[in-house]
RNA sequence: GCGCGCUUAGCUCAGUGGAAGAGCACUUCCUUCACACGGAAGGGGCCGCAGGUUCAAGUCCUGCAGCGCGCACCA
């Protein structure tokens, strides 16, 4: 493979050549441009080989990749790349979404601020979206050169955009059909409206954030029968929004309220309106809040709106949609933003006396998700829609045939479900999918009074006569275009051969943030238009913070770019450190130090395969059992065992698992034991042993990449062909790609019978690393320097083959270990031992013998209470009468295992000198 | 108000019924021919509090407290 040539590492590559620390850059640029090159991630819809697919969540067209995206798109990267190696035909479907207020939120302030307008209607509707248009070719594909860079095996030649033509089509034949079917419908409601985006939301675009504000109390003057003035006789009402005032119609009481009963039906005097208005009863009054009576503002909040209906009151605007004061509102008032005239009128009452108090009240206002205003409730006319298809879309995730993850989620999105209003899906925006309504010219429209049926027109194509039709200003809700995303990026209504194979798709990775906005009505789509579900798995990411827990936000600024970090340590690293730090459903506290230790364990990585390099030799394929030592027997055990425990993270979403497992088996394991132990071979043995020894490695690590490769797309690439493992791969099974090499199967119980993989090879192994562990304990007790070479004396329990003793001597740094089965030692020679045998460090005079007392008195207490511990339980006949045999014998060989611990330390200790 | 999480080593977090774990940070030693983005050895936990179930509880149940997040029209 001529590409391993650039960075260094490969069968040919002297070893000089190679770089001691790993250089994702090169690297990363070369692999991605090789897999795109060779169409690796395109999938085939005439394949014969089981569909996997995933759509990806798209992200804002105009977006920049930020660590939400690399979580989440690491995640189903790693799956896409896990179902390609277990032989799927994988699908990840990527593109983008317009985000309708947005981006044309950021667009219109880009505009002022290069002074090409104050208002969009300066330029309008057709000028507006030309720029609009022209912005999203300028920076719609940032974010998708920026998934590329962390390595994201989507299919880009599948990539949709959601204003596409063809997927506008789709939004719009769902429009017509939900329409014709009365699911969708006209409607004059109080809907929340957003004065500084001015268009209506949906109710999942409010957000209610707990405000600090007042309540004040206000006093409107009682009038006689002949309307006027009765001195000194009020009605107080209390209100945290006192500039509606200016729009009451009446003041409402419960009408079982006793206090009040009498004043039913008379008057009071609006102040600064002058304007007599009535007292009223209503049901929803509560009588034990406030005063018990209620100033109602019908055409500014939904409760009064309500009342006003019971009790025919009229409707005063006083707050238009652009958040000012209309001419309703009074002289004095007509303009000022709403904030301002809050102000201004409770300072006019108070000029007037009609102030009674002012107490400070925290309640929930409603707030634009989008601009972070507070919404006013608005009286406009706006298309909802009646949701399709509840019923199916509430059992499938009550019944699990949609399985979230972690599942708890599924209780909200019932809760949710169970809970629908119509949705709000008119926006009073351009930028969008423009709602496929016509509207007779000839009809005079009156904002007061409904369209009649007869004069609307709702198609896919315009009306045969335009010119006597109107088309609808409003665009559409960007979900109500994303809702369809499992589908419409698949070329329905057509049955496409891509649709036909990948739909349903596997699975759907994204937050729970978006659960009602776009996951339940994916859902509802899904049954309503394809008559079945769009996914089987959903996984809910966690949000990531900052290490103090902060949320990201760019005004905190502490938000780090992806970009840098992947500069800085490479992509792989990035991942995993995400990876290994994301557990299922938690929220994640991003720390840079987590990419760091991905850096680092990349490098481990590099350097683990380096020396592999440095022994020099062809790949070697067959391991002979004859020659297998105890390290090899043991490492391959520890593979089988990480093998085991990554498929099941995998099966369960554990995505910090699998990092964790792959972490500990790599590093903890084939690092620090078993490349220090077979040095060994390496060194001294016989050829055809260093073969094996080397086969070993090979196969071990060969495995590793593979298990690797989801996580680390880009090193393990690299490796692969470096370390000449795809040589001998068939090309569709990893001769071309690690990613489609066959994913790792456990061993075998043929195999672990072939390779002696038994269980006295493995304590063998596990007896002389805890020993060496014993061993290298006296560096630190004597102070030993680390690089003092020290000659040891092992009186063996048993027959010890010469390559063990090797090993030992090679892990434990010293000079000789001289094997002696009479060993006789001086009194005084420190002494430590378990079932392998006892070694001693024959070193008199240069010894602190006091600490090494210490030592062992601890390690003798610590012993004791560990045996104390369980011969309590052995001892109680609950315990061994009532536990599973497993169980007791486990307890069984602990209590014998800490009992030779015990006589071991005190035979060391009885060795010292008094 | 209802619902859902979280509370384990200095920090960030794994660990869902059978001997308290990881990474980082810290201490000591080591530039030994894969790696100082490294190696070795250490120190450090009433597993939030109180009850209960069980032979056995960090793990299950019930309260309580603190923190966080959803949902909810009380002016």
């Amino acid at each position: 493979m001529s590409e391993s040539a650039s960075t260094g590492i490969g069968p040919d590559s002297c070893t000089a050549g190679i770089p001691k620390a790993y250089e994702p850059q090169a690297v990363e640029e070369k692999w991605y441009a090789f897999w795109e090159k060779e169409g690796c991630f395109t999938a085939n819809a005439d394949s014969p080989k089981p569909a996997y697919s995933i759509v990806i969540p798209p992200p804002n067209v105009t977006g920049v990749l930020h660590m939400g995206h690399v979580l989440n798109n690491t995640i189903q990267d790693i799956l896409a790349r896990k179902a390609r190696m277990d032989g799927k035909e994988v699908l990840w479907l990527p593109g983008t979404d317009h985000a309708g207020i947005a981006t044309q939120a950021v667009v219109e302030k880009t505009l002022r601020k290069e002074g090409k307008m104050k208002h969009r209607d300066d330029l309008g509707r057709e000028k507006f979206l030309e720029h609009v248009w022209a912005w999203k070719e300028k920076h719609g594909g940032i974010i998708i050169q920026q998934l590329k860079k962390l390595g994201c095996s989507c299919d880009w030649s599948r990539l949709r955009f959601t204003m596409d033509p063809e997927y506008s089509r789709c939004v719009q034949k769902v429009f017509v059909e939900l329409y014709k079917k009365g699911l969708i419908y006209r409607g004059k409601r109080m809907v929340n409206w957003d004065p500084a985006a001015r268009t209506a939301l949906s109710d999942e675009e409010v957000e209610m954030t707990e405000t600090k504000g007042h309540l004040w109390h206000l006093k409107y003057p009682m009038l006689d029968a002949a309307g006027q003035p009765i001195p000194d006789q009020f009605v107080i009402v209390a209100t945290t929004r006192p500039e509606t005032m200016l729009g009451d119609e009446a003041v409402a009481v419960n009408p079982k309220d006793e206090r009040y009963t009498r004043l039913v039906g008379t008057k009071v005097l609006l102040p600064l309106q002058n304007k007599p208005i009535p007292i009223i009863a209503d049901d929803f009054v509560d009588p034990k809040f406030g005063t018990g009576c209620v100033k109602v503002t019908p055409a500014h909040d939904p409760n009064d709106y309500a009342m006003a209906t019971r009790h025919h009151l009229p409707l005063t605007v006083v707050i238009g949609p652009d958040g000012r004061m209309t001419n309703e509102a009074g002289g004095g008032f007509a303009g000022l933003d709403r904030a301002e005239a809050r102000k201004a009128v409770v300072e006019q009452l108070e000029k007037l006396g009609l102030l009674l108090k002012v107490e400070d009240y925290v309640h929930n206002v409603g707030h634009s998700q989008r601009s972070g205003v507070p919404i006013e409730p608005y009286l406009s006319e706006q298309w909802f829609l009646k949701y399709p298809a509840v019923e199916s879309s509430t059992k499938a995730v009550e019944e699990a045939r949609i399985a979230f993850h972690p599942d708890r989620w599924a209780k909200t999105y019932s809760h949710w479900m169970t809970n629908l209003r119509d949705w709000c899906i008119s926006r009073q925006l351009w930028w969008g999918h423009r709602v496929p309504v016509w509207y007779k010219k000839s009809e005079i429209r009156n904002p007061k009074s409904e369209i009649r049926a007869a004069d609307i027109y709702c198609g896919m194509e315009p009306p045969p006569d335009p010119e006597n039709w109107e088309q609808d200003p409003d665009v559409l809700d960007t979900w109500f275009s994303s809702w369809l995303w499992p589908f419409a990026t698949m070329g329905w209504p057509e049955t496409t051969p891509t649709l036909k194979k990948f739909y349903p798709t596997t699975d759907l990775v994204t937050g729970p943030d978006i659960i009602f906005f776009w996951v339940a009505r994916m859902i509802m789509a899904g049954y309503e238009f394809m008559g079945d579900l769009p996914f089987r798995n959903v996984y809910f990411t966690g949000i990531i913070r900052d290490k103090l827990g902060r949320k990201m936000s760019k005004s905190l600024g502490n938000s780090p770019d992806p970009l840098e970090l992947i500069a800085k340590y490479g992509a792989d690293a990035l991942r995993f450190g995400t990876m290994r730090s994301a557990p299922l459903g938690q929220d994640v506290l991003f720390d840079e130090k987590d990419v760091e230790l991905g850096r680092n364990f990349c490098n481990k990585l590099w350097n683990a395969c380096r020396f592999r390099q440095m022994q020099g030799g062809e790949v070697q394929g067959e391991m002979n059992p004859a020659l297998l030592t105890s390290d090899d027997k043991w490492i391959l055990l520890r593979l089988d065992r990480a093998i085991r425990e990554i498929n099941a993270a995998y099966a369960e979403y554990h995505f910090n698992e699998i990092a964790q497992t792959l972490y500990r088996f790599f590093w903890s394991e084939y690092c620090d034991w078993y490349v220090e132990a077979a040095k060994a071979p390496l060194q001294s043995a016989s050829p055809a042993q260093k073969a094996n020894t080397l086969a070993v490695m090979d196969f071990v690590l060969s495995h590793t990449l593979r298990l690797f490769h989801p996580c680390l797309p880009f090193i393990s690439e690299e490796l692969w062909h470096g370390m000449g493992y795809s040589a001998d791969m068939p090309e569709a099974q990893g001769g071309k790609s690690i990613l489609f090499a066959p994913w790792p199967k456990p061993l075998s119980d043929a195999e672990k019978e072939t390779w002696g993989l038994d269980d006295a090879a493995d304590q063998l192994a596990a007896a002389k690393y805890d020993l060496v562990g014993l061993g290298r304990n006296w560096r630190r007790e004597f102070n030993l320097p680390a690089n003092k070479k020290l000659h040891f004396v092992l009186k063996p329990a048993g027959p010890l083959a010469a390559p063990e003793v090797e090993v030992l001597r090679l892990l434990l740094n010293a000079e000789q270990i001289r094997v002696d089965p009479g060993y006789n030692p001086p009194q005084g020679t420190p002494r430590v031992a378990n079932s392998l045998g006892e070694l001693y460090l024959p070193l008199t005079g240069l010894i602190d013998f006091a600490a090494e007392r210490a030592r062992l008195t601890k390690e003798l207490e610590k012993a004791r209470a560990e045996v104390a511990k369980v011969r309590e339980k052995l001892d109680n006949p609950q315990f061994t009468q009532k536990v599973p045999p497993k169980v007791l014998e486990e307890h069984q060989k602990r209590l014998a295992d800490w009992q030779a611990k015990v006589n071991q330390v005190e035979q060391s200790l009885a060795n010292l000198p008094a």
